[in-house]
DNA sequence: GATGAATGAGCTTTCATTCAT
DNA sequence: CATGAATGAAAGCTCATTCAT
């Protein structure tokens, strides 16, 4: 969303991380940086605080990723990857679903297991993080998935069942972000919320 | 959420504003960041370009204000009493209402103004900004403000009340504010999809 | 020649320098540059050491290029500019001339001259440091300009006056570069030297 | 003439390459830096590059050599027995001659052998590459041998010797060096041109 | 000996802030 | 008060070199 992109694609080929230790420098590096955005956001990302926390080198950072934004990309891709196997196991669940009711609490419950991990990371993933177009693509694909996945599966068809089915996915996704960076403000668990926010919406969609 | 916060405080007294020229320079500064702030994000909001856009001098803009996030202070500030005094006019409209659905109504209309003005701007300011500590308890106070309101406007009380408005205004908000920033993306008007929104609303609170 | 050529366009407009404090900052940049160049090489141009050099900051000095290679190309760009005008003057010289030995004398004294400025200088630029494509053209097309105007001036065409003037125009030019250089290794001064080479190309041209 | 010098001399006794395996690795080293530096120049030449195009990991290649220079030095070193051996046998060939026109194509064809085998290498060699004071030492030194061979082959001697084996010398060196390095933008074939080179020196030296 | 992961000094560049004019 | 030249801390990245395995 916000600002400069990655210029240069690699100029050596980054090493391959074969062996167990380069594997485990990979990782702490990855850790490191996803620990940072989520606890202090991505103004706070800079390769130097990413190799201080790592307990790794500059140097080998850079011998791990061409540049800051490909450490970015590996956790936004991790994490779309996630959603995107949330989602489709979501819409496996809601196939063979009949009852209508079910698949709002599928969409719901897919949306609460997608903020349960790590909340705070997912907003600054998604608000504060500047996306390169194939990642906005991704992420629309996503929403757009999901989207006539439902409409399918509510039976809903046309304008109508479009507006529906943003109603149901906006809300529900809109709602277990906001509550999940932010629980200590709620007036209930969000196992409760989660469950006032299901009948909210069957009882919009089923009226 | 994101990053550092302003270290010192102001050295020498900044001048008050109280001369017409300095209002003015004062103004030009403050619309100059907004406007790149609305218009290119956090990340490109740098003293130099604000100066420039506002036809001042870098030096001019440290004569009034002591640092960068001074200026951010005064747009969010703003942008904050706008809310507080859009609030305030929203909460007296309600005092005198019975009718619980034009209750629902007030608050989608209230939201759907603030985001009116400068979605993006808002965007902005809500998500990539790096607000400070008293910034963030102005932002709470305004929303539980908001919710025990709607609280009593809708004359419930306890767990459950409190509940009921928490769901009322999280959805008004993020909901409209996820709306009126990709407008394109949405299967129907931002009117129409308001309407929706209070048809849900309504359904949940009064069945 | 080696290597890496520059990448973006300025970002934001460099400061044009009409003040006489920045023009004198220009010039100590560009002259600082110039004399590392001069004395120890492109390997030995970086952007603090010119800095230092130049009695300003780093600050300073991208507050007037865009990057390292922008102080280059001012160097480099003067360098041909003078190069092209002794060029254009020596033409002018030989234009009216009939006496074919005026004009190898010509020629001679013209890439003495290009030499006696700073020898050291003229050889990191035309051997070590990188040019741009731009900067090649220009180089070949001085070089191409002075031997169509040598072969005219000799009245000689087709492949035979090629070949001539090639002869000419390459043994001043790279015994001169050479001399100029190392002076210390000569035996005799460097005029003496011009003057056996041009008794050597005129035994050549005119047998 | 550019920059950086070696700084530290040997520090653990690097392993004589006796064995054939060490043989067989340090020329592949040597190999492979030689090739980078005729490709790509020298600023193109790094330890890792040299180490990944040798078919050796970077830990053998400072098992065989205490560091970058190190390289350099043997291929340089290598270079300059190259050209003393043309130079002795050059010298051999035409110590017995009276002829001294067979002089003047001796030491033409000297240089264009020189050139022969690696132009670009050459190049990189003589005009790219820092030489250390050492080997600037023997390039004078070869150098003054040449001209001194000469000077006694012709049978001149005093000043005047000087200034004719000078001018017979850098002219052959430097234009040859020229050509080489740029055949396309010659107007006949390197042989040609070589002739006529001959043709003008010997106009020169026998006038 | 061989390997390649790790290191860190050093280089380029940015931008909030100061201060001489 | 206004100006804009100057500053320098800090961030991104490279590559010669070391060292644990």
């Amino acid at each position: 969303m916000s600002g400069k992109q990655p210029k240069k694609a690699t100029k050596r080929p980054i090493r391959r991380a074969k062996q167990q230790r380069s594997k485990a420098t990979v990782d702490a590096i990855v850790q490191a940086a996803a620990q940072i955005l989520s606890e202090s956001g991505w103004s706070a990302l800079n390769t130097n605080a990413v190799a201080t926390r790592a307990g790794v080198s500059i140097g080998s950072l850079y011998e791990y990723f061409p540049n800051k934004q490909a450490i970015l990309n590996v956790i936004i891709d991790e994490h779309l990857a996630a959603g995107e196997a949330k989602l489709a196991e979501g819409m496996r669940a809601m196939s063979g679903v009949r009852c209508r009711e079910k698949i709002v609490e599928a969409v719901v419950s897919g949306f609460v297991q997608l903020h349960q991990d790590d909340p705070r990371l997912h907003r600054v993933l998604s608000s504060e993080v500047p996306l390169s177009f194939e990642q906005k693509r991704r992420v629309a694909g996503l929403r757009s998935q999901i989207l006539s996945g439902v409409a399918l599966a509510l039976a809903e068809s046309g304008c109508d069942g479009e507006i529906k089915a943003t109603i149901l996915v906006d809300t529900a996704e809109t709602l277990t972000h906001r509550w999940f960076i932010d629980k200590a403000g709620l007036p209930a668990s969000t196992e409760i919320m989660a469950g006032e926010l299901s009948k909210m919406l069957k009882g919009y969609l089923f009226a």
